[in-house]
DNA sequence: ATTTCAAATGCAACTTTGTTGCAAATATAG
DNA sequence: CTATATTTGCAACAAAGTTGCATTTGAAAT
């Protein structure tokens, strides 16, 4: 599916910051921050839209949000657009990157008597594939 | 354990800010933010000191992080201290309160070849038992 | 094609969280 | 008690994120 559809199909007008921004995080291959984001885009837009962007997306679930520490935010998009299941994410402590683990799919936890689970998020720190070899 | 003998065997100098931290870990029936934790000590200490005293009580794994989104980072005694294995969190959306969920083991998770796992963290959001009842 | 207007954007000002360099204070070994 | 390596407080800074408001724009209606 095209960004400009997904924007339509969740009544969202298709500004050029959220195409562009789906548009980017669609093509890659891994989770991307603001900042790599904006790298990526050819306009620059204003933090405060990128940051209103983002909000909107997330609402909408067209995208997810992987926060890898209490400085890093990273975008991915969201299983409602994948078709894909809640899954664990990975970072390799190498080459700072993080990828959705799809394969990893997140099984529920035994919790203590009166405790509700809604969402479940698993972050695994690691190495990498690619920077296991080198 | 006493914060004065656990800074004594990590061979940390004993200040009243790091006793205090610990004091005040050991205390709470969860984890605690750098201002509540502030809010329950005497003295009042700059932040950079308390900064400075997270960061080398956990690399002397005193205590733990818990990351619960980009702008929330709480604080628990860690398992060297308390003698529990590896375990999931839990926050809570309503109370907004996070608790090391001891008897929620982690469980290591199979990866794709070549990935190696270091840490795995697992926080799960939801209602505790307490926000439950109301 | 032009009009209309709710929604989105850009800007300025601000907050919160965390970091760094350096001088002053202090814990502890001798 | 003295010496000194550590720790602390302060100032200055940086990065991330938020809010209010005036301006611009997407898209629906004419
Ligand atoms: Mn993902
Ligand atoms: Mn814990
Ligand atoms: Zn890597
Ligand atoms: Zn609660």
């Amino acid at each position: 599916m095209k960004p400009a559809d997904i924007l339509y199909n969740h009544n969202l007008k298709r500004t050029s910051c959220r195409e562009g921004i789906i548009e980017v995080i669609m093509s890659a291959d891994r989770a991307l921050s603001e900042n790599e984001i904006r790298k990526r885009l050819k306009v620059n837009y204003d933090r405060t839209t990128f940051y209103r962007s983002f909000k909107t997306l997330e609402e909408h679930k067209i995208i997810h949000r992987i926060v890898v520490d209490n400085q890093t935010v990273k975008y991915a998009l969201d299983n409602s657009i994948t078709n894909k299941k809640e899954h664990a994410h990975f970072y390799c402590n190498d080459c700072q990157e993080v990828q959705c683990l799809e394969s990893a799919v997140i099984r529920k936890m035994q919790l203590p008597a009166g405790y509700t689970e809604e969402e479940t998020e698993i972050l695994i720190r690691g190495t990498c594939s690619l920077c296991k070899r080198n």
